[in-house]
DNA sequence: CTGGGGAGGGGGCCC
DNA sequence: AGGGCCCCCTCCCCA
């Protein structure tokens, strides 16, 4: 009986003890699961965060992309400007007041869009499109900077108006450039209730200088918009020039049937219009900038490189007197012929002049358009009345006298066949002033002599009645070796050169002779392009090594 | 090669 | 005699 209590006991102790064993197992495993559990739960937890980011990001693409769409119309205006690079296009209408060459605006398309992620709570846009290059550069800074040329100022966080947040970490998803297309940053800043276009377009400061030098737009036919700019227009500008002519007022014979101021009939009507497009039209404030700064070329590039300007009223009366008084500055400065449409380049002239304004402040000139000047300085509304046009003018005036000492003429000595008379412009020098006066057409774009046939205008009544024969079909230049007839009598000269197997013209890198001068041209494009095709022979065959050196 | 325009220079005529 | 004006010639350039 003892020996069974005994046992009882022990079989007692045995399962207590298994049940301990079975009891800790259990609490192992619920621990170990629950261990588990936890870290599945907080590896969910972790996801659904990341998640939740991940949707917050994409919401603010949605919102991003969605204010960029709803740019203002100013703005995608100034987007395509930038697109015409270099005068790709040709601005019409009042757009063209506008725009801006590439380069000028600071459209940061390279400039991140910075997410304050780290905040946590809602973040705004605030887009802000910079114009502050042109403020920084100075007025009559012109930047001239390709689309791909990478702006060092892109590289430090400029933010204008009320942004004062600086752009901090980026988000992979953010950290790439804004889309080409927008050409803004994009700043976002936590606590704005609503998306902000800010456009500083519509308060920008660029000065009505800069505007014209950069558009060529013809403010004069639109002085309001100089006012909104600020700037309005200079106490009896009108914008245009019109000059009067004196002395010689000849208006519109053009019905053929009066005189030309030589007597002659050239059947021209001397309304002594400007060429079409060639006016920089409204441009005393601009010249009273830029031009002081002896940008002359650049000016004339400008403007022209925006094309035509608006031909109306392009028809006036010059006064070739006040002209060199008032026209502070050249009516036609234009370094690309091309827009004038004849003639050549006169660009080297304004680089001449320029230099020439550059180095010889102050010398004394006696040339008697400096006599104009003391006569009747402020003849018109456009007159340098105005002390820097003057100082300008006295630049203009002074730089051809030093010009003229420098090529050892003195403008005082008693020699009739001296070229005392200067070119305001570019201080070339002529026999009388009747000369100048036909040299600085080249200058002004002004032809007297209009052909009643057809629309072509002449600086010089002789062009004009050379070109007559055009319409006449008189060709009184004849060929005695031939049948021949010309109109030109350096025609004729040319064509006997044949006759006489005169080769005047040969290459400087062959033994090959020419009779004209265009055949050496040609010939020399052959040379040109013969070493242009070895040139591009060994880029390739160096292209072709580095390719090879780099796969092998 | 020719046609034709742009522009400068020379020389004659007139005042 | 000298200056201004005008015509013409010439050269250059481009199409």
């Amino acid at each position: 009986m003892a020996n069974c209590m005994v046992f009882h006991t022990q079989i007692a102790s045995i399962m207590e003890v298994l049940a301990n064993a079975a009891v800790a197992e259990i609490c192992k495993l619920v621990d170990n699961d629950y261990a588990v559990l936890r870290l599945e739960i907080t590896q969910s937890q972790k996801e659904n965060t990341a998640l939740r980011r991940k949707l917050q990001l994409l919401e603010l693409k949605v919102s991003r992309e969605r204010v960029l769409g709803s740019l203002p119309s100013s703005v995608k205006i100034l987007d395509r400007n930038r697109g015409m690079a270099g005068g790709e296009g040709h601005l019409t209408g009042g757009h063209r007041s506008f725009a801006k060459p590439a380069g000028r605006n600071t459209w940061r398309d390279d400039q991140p869009i910075t997410v304050d992620e780290g905040s946590g709570t809602s973040t705004k846009n605030i887009i802000v499109i910079e114009s502050a290059d042109a403020e920084a550069a100075g007025p009559g800074v012109k930047l001239e900077k390709s689309e791909g040329e990478e702006d060092p100022r892109h590289s430090r966080n400029i933010q204008t108006g009320a942004v004062g947040a600086p752009p901090i970490a980026t988000d992979d998803s953010t950290t790439a450039p804004a889309p080409p297309s927008t050409r803004c940053s994009i700043t976002e800043v936590s606590g704005t209730p609503n998306a902000v276009l800010k456009s500083e377009t519509a308060t920008e400061t660029l000065t009505v200088t800069q505007r014209l030098l950069y558009t060529g737009s013809d403010h004069g036919s639109d002085p309001e918009r100089l006012g909104q700019l600020g700037c309005p227009p200079s106490p009896g500008s009108e914008y245009f020039p019109v000059f009067h002519q004196s002395q010689r007022t000849v208006n519109s014979c053009g019905d053929g049937d009066t005189l030309g101021p030589s007597g002659d009939d050239l059947s021209c009507s001397y309304t002594t219009e400007m060429d079409s497009g060639n006016m920089p039209l409204g441009l005393e404030t601009q010249t009273e900038t830029d031009l002081s700064r002896g940008d002359w070329n650049r000016y004339s590039s400008s403007v022209y490189s925006e094309g035509c300007l608006d031909k109306k009223r392009e028809v006036i009366v010059v006064d070739e007197v006040t002209v060199k008084v008032d026209g502070d500055v050249p009516l036609t400065w234009n370094a690309d012929k091309t827009h004038l449409g004849e003639g050549h380049s006169q660009g080297r002239d304004f680089l001449d002049y320029r230099e020439s304004l550059e180095t010889n402040p102050n010398v004394a000139t006696h040339s008697p358009l400096h006599a104009f000047r003391d006569r009747d300085p402020v003849s018109t509304s456009m007159g340098p009345s105005d002390s820097h046009s003057r100082v300008l003018f006295d630049q203009v005036l002074n730089s051809k006298d030093q010009r003229a000492k420098a090529q050892g003429g003195g403008a005082t000595s008693g020699n009739s066949k001296e070229k005392r008379f200067l070119c305001m412009f570019c201080n070339k020098g002529f026999s009388c002033l009747q000369k100048v006066e036909i040299h600085q057409r080249v200058h002004t774009g002004v032809k007297p002599f209009s052909c009643t046939q057809c629309h072509m205008r002449f600086a010089q009544a002789g062009n004009l009645k050379i070109h007559q024969r055009v319409h006449t079909g008189v060709k009184p230049f004849s060929c005695t070796q031939c049948h021949m007839h010309f109109s030109h009598s350096s025609s004729l000269k040319r064509h006997q050169r044949i006759h006489a197997g005169e080769k005047s013209y040969s290459c400087s890198q062959c033994e090959n002779r020419f009779s004209h001068q265009n055949q050496l041209k040609m010939h020399l494009k052959v040379h040109m392009e013969k070493g242009c095709s070895r040139v591009r022979t060994a880029g390739r065959g160096f292209q072709r090594g580095a390719t090879s050196g780099y796969t092998s």
